[in-house]
DNA sequence: ACCATAATAGATCATTTGATCAATAAAGAA
DNA sequence: TTCTTTATTGATCAAATGATCTATTATGGT
């Protein structure tokens, strides 16, 4: 309870948001937080591991290599799927709060995002690229980054933005794949 | 020089830094900081003016306008210029900071890109469109955003990025306008 | 019912931090 | 030089804040 109740707070005011007003949004002592954790910033750790755990689907590799499927279709519904897991009010914060401050698992997380997600998909691109146009990793940066884009607008700058990000979703991996000569099936 | 060293000490540690530890990197007691500015919402103000101020240019309006060059040579050139502009650890910082914070300085600046050179460059592209794909005002942000991505990147998540955009910028220009037929001159 | 353990509260400490104020040093005009 | 104004400092206040410690209350097993 003190972690779901310090992510929501710590999303919004940040992450130097003080534990008295905390455990007042909880309707506890501050003291009791400090029970719980030695000092806050096992707290912030704690709200680390919470939202970014079990936001990574471990299906998303095998969802990029299945063959069986069209890259279109695997991409798209990598994004979807991506998208859904991290477009949330808490998530897109505290990964930009905790990426302004430099934090380990947040490079880590980008790491894993660009070796198993986007590198793959990458390769997925070139062997479905019919002509000699292949995607660098940079391509397929600037591919990720439009659709995040999104987020970053609805959560962190909290500017108008249409509620369902599907259909630019779908334009956007449209466009990219059609650039590499990949036609957009449907 | 007060609010040259709290820009870049703001940009570096965030908004919440504290005035002791930027007097002693200027140099100066502590205490003068509050002679010169009355209190240290003052001076944030001060610094998301000097840092927002004089980076926006006058002249990109009437670039995206200019029909006399192409369409494709304005969106470069636009998105050099403006990449240009914005790509520094500094600016970027302060703006992802005052996002978060929800400063109204930073839903003006949007406001501004959306409505004085986004959604001009979006009837530019509409018109130098020759088919009946036409984009729309997300499809612009998503290009926008894929660019911007890239300083997103190096400078709040700094993880290694190619030091040159000019590049990838030039990619991404002309995946997005040939998705609308417009071929990609040179 | 009894007891050991965990949960919670309240008071408090030590530091940090924005802000103030009086005093001193520097600068520049007359 | 002299005087006024500006620049700068050092000490200090008051509030905020992370953290601690003791006491009290609840819980669950026997």
């Amino acid at each position: 309870m003190i972690i779901a109740g310090a992510t929501a707070y710590f999303s919004e005011v940040g992450l130097e948001g003080n534990t008295r007003e905390l455990s007042k949004r909880l309707g506890v002592t501050q003291s009791l937080i400090f029970n719980y954790f030695n000092t806050k910033t096992d707290l912030i750790e704690a709200v680390y591991r919470a939202v970014y755990l079990d936001r990574i689907s471990p299906d998303w590799p095998a969802l990029i290599g299945d063959r069986s499927r069209s890259i279109h279709d695997r991409t798209l519904t990598f994004y979807r799927e991506y998208t859904h897991a991290i477009f949330s009010y808490e998530w897109m914060r505290i990964f930009m709060f905790s990426g302004l401050a430099g934090a380990e698992l947040n490079r880590r997380y980008l790491e894993f995002v660009s070796g198993l997600l986007l590198r793959p998909l990458m390769e997925e691109v070139c062997l479905a690229a019919p002509g000699p146009e292949k995607p660098e990793m940079e391509d397929i940066w600037n591919l990720h980054g439009g659709i995040v884009y999104i987020g970053i607008r609805r959560y962190i700058y909290q500017v108008p933005c249409p509620e369902d990000s599907g259909p630019e979703i779908r334009a956007a991996v449209g466009r990219f794949l059609s650039a590499f000569d990949i036609p957009c099936q449907d």
